[in-house]
DNA sequence: ACCGTTGCCTATAGAGCATAGGTAAATGTA
DNA sequence: TACATTTACCTATGCTCTATAGGCAACGGT
C-alpha cells in the first residue's frame, strides 16, 4: 500500500487556514475543516498545531505581518497627505481583498503575543505617516489613535457591508475622509 | 414532587445572552450555558428560539436597539459640536459598559432582518448629527460613514484593549478626536 | 372534573476539539 | 546493509455544543 503523506507543518497549515478565512470566514476555520482540505484526520494536525487556539493564533499574527509589510510599503518615500493616503488605501484594499485575515488580524491575542506581534510596526508606521505634519506629543498619541480608528473603523464597516445600501460609492467617501484627516492633522500641526 | 418552572421566554434568553456576553464575551454565549445558567436542560431552550443563530440575531437587534435608545436620547435637544460629543460618547460608553453586547450588535445580520433592525434609526441619527453643519449631499453621506467610522473604530479599538499601552489617557484621545471631526466638518460646511 | 396546551423532560445523533496510544515510513547510525 | 530512532499520520475515545423527536406532567379553560 502507497502511502503518500500530506506534507504539513504549522506555516503550511497557517496559510490554509488564511486562505480558507478569506473565503468563509474566520469564524469557519476549524481544525476539522482543515483536516479535510489535507485529506488527513484532524487528530493529525495537534503534531503541527497545539490547539485550535494556537492555530488561530497564528493566523492572526500572520496577517498582522503581511498586512504591516503592505503598510511599510505604502509609507516608504513618502511623507504628508501622499503618505497618509498610501496607507490608508494599504489598510482598506487588504481589508477587501482578504477580508478573512483582516478579521483574523483583530483576533485577541494575550498581551505578550501581541507584543511581540507587528503590531507594534503598525503604531510606529502610523506615527511616521505624522512626520509630515508636526505634532508634538501628546498630539502625535491623538493623532495615531484617531488614524486607527479611522482606517479600522472605515474597513471594518466597508467589508461588513454597511455601505451597501446607498449608491454613493464608497470610494468617494473614503476620499473625502482622508481629506478631512489631512485638513485636521494640518489645523493641528505647529510649525 | 414540586417542580418549579424556570419562566423561559426568548426576551429573557435574549436579556440573559446580553448579560453573558457582557461578562465572557458574546462568543461564549452557547444555548448549553444558558440553560445551564436557568437549571434547565439544553433541548427545552429550543421551544423559545429556533437555533443558536436566532438567539445571537435577538441578542444582535436587542443591543442595537437599546444603543439607538442611548443615542437618540444624547442627540435631543442638541445641535453642532454639542450633538456630536454626545452621540460619541453614547457609543463609546455603550462599549466600555457593555462589550459584549456591543460586539453582539456587530454580528452578521440577514439583509432583510438588518433592513428592520434599529440599524437604521443609527444611520438617521448620525445624519441628525450633521444638522448643524450645513453640508449637501453627496457630502452629507460621506460624513455619515466617517463620522461612524470614528465611532466604531475607535470603541473597537478601546475596547480590544489597543490603547492600554501608551499612558496617555483615551478619554483625552477621545476628547481630541471629535475636536478634529468638529474641524473637519466646520471645514466643509457650506452655510 | 375533564382535556387540550404548554413547558420542560429524556434519548439520540452529528460536528468540532482534544488526548492517548499505535504503526509504518523516513531518517540516522554503525 | 541492518537496526534503532524519530517522524507523520492513524484509530479509539471522550467531552461539549447544537439540534431533533417524542414523552409526560402541570396549567388553564370549560
Amino acid at each position: 500500500m502507497v502511502v503518500v503523506r500530506a506534507g504539513l507543518s504549522p506555516e503550511r497549515l497557517t496559510l490554509a487556514g488564511a486562505e480558507l478565512a478569506d473565503v468563509a470566514g474566520f469564524d469557519q476555520v476549524t481544525l476539522s475543516e482543515l483536516a479535510r482540505r489535507f485529506d488527513v484526520k484532524p487528530a493529525s494536525l495537534y503534531a503541527h498545531v497545539k490547539s485550535s487556539h494556537e492555530l488561530k493564533t497564528r493566523i492572526a499574527l500572520f496577517a498582522l505581518e503581511e498586512l504591516a509589510d503592505r503598510v511599510a510599503d505604502a509609507v516608504a518615500g513618502r511623507a504628508g497627505k501622499d503618505a497618509l493616503k498610501a496607507v490608508a488605501n494599504a489598510y482598506r484594499d487588504y481589508a477587501l481583498e482578504h477580508p478573512g485575515r483582516y478579521e483574523a488580524a483583530r483576533y485577541r491575542l494575550d498581551p505578550q503575543t501581541a507584543a511581540a506581534s507587528a503590531g507594534v510596526r503598525h503604531a510606529q508606521m502610523t506615527r511616521a505617516i505624522l512626520r509630515g505634519y508636526d505634532l508634538a506629543e501628546p498630539d502625535q498619541t491623538h493623532a495615531v489613535r484617531m488614524l486607527g480608528s479611522v482606517f479600522h473603523g472605515y474597513a471594518s464597516l466597508e467589508a461588513a457591508g454597511a455601505f451597501d445600501h446607498t449608491d454613493i460609492a464608497a470610494q468617494q467617501s473614503w476620499a473625502w475622509t482622508l481629506d478631512c484627516l489631512d485638513t485636521a492633522l494640518r489645523s493641528r500641526s505647529t510649525p
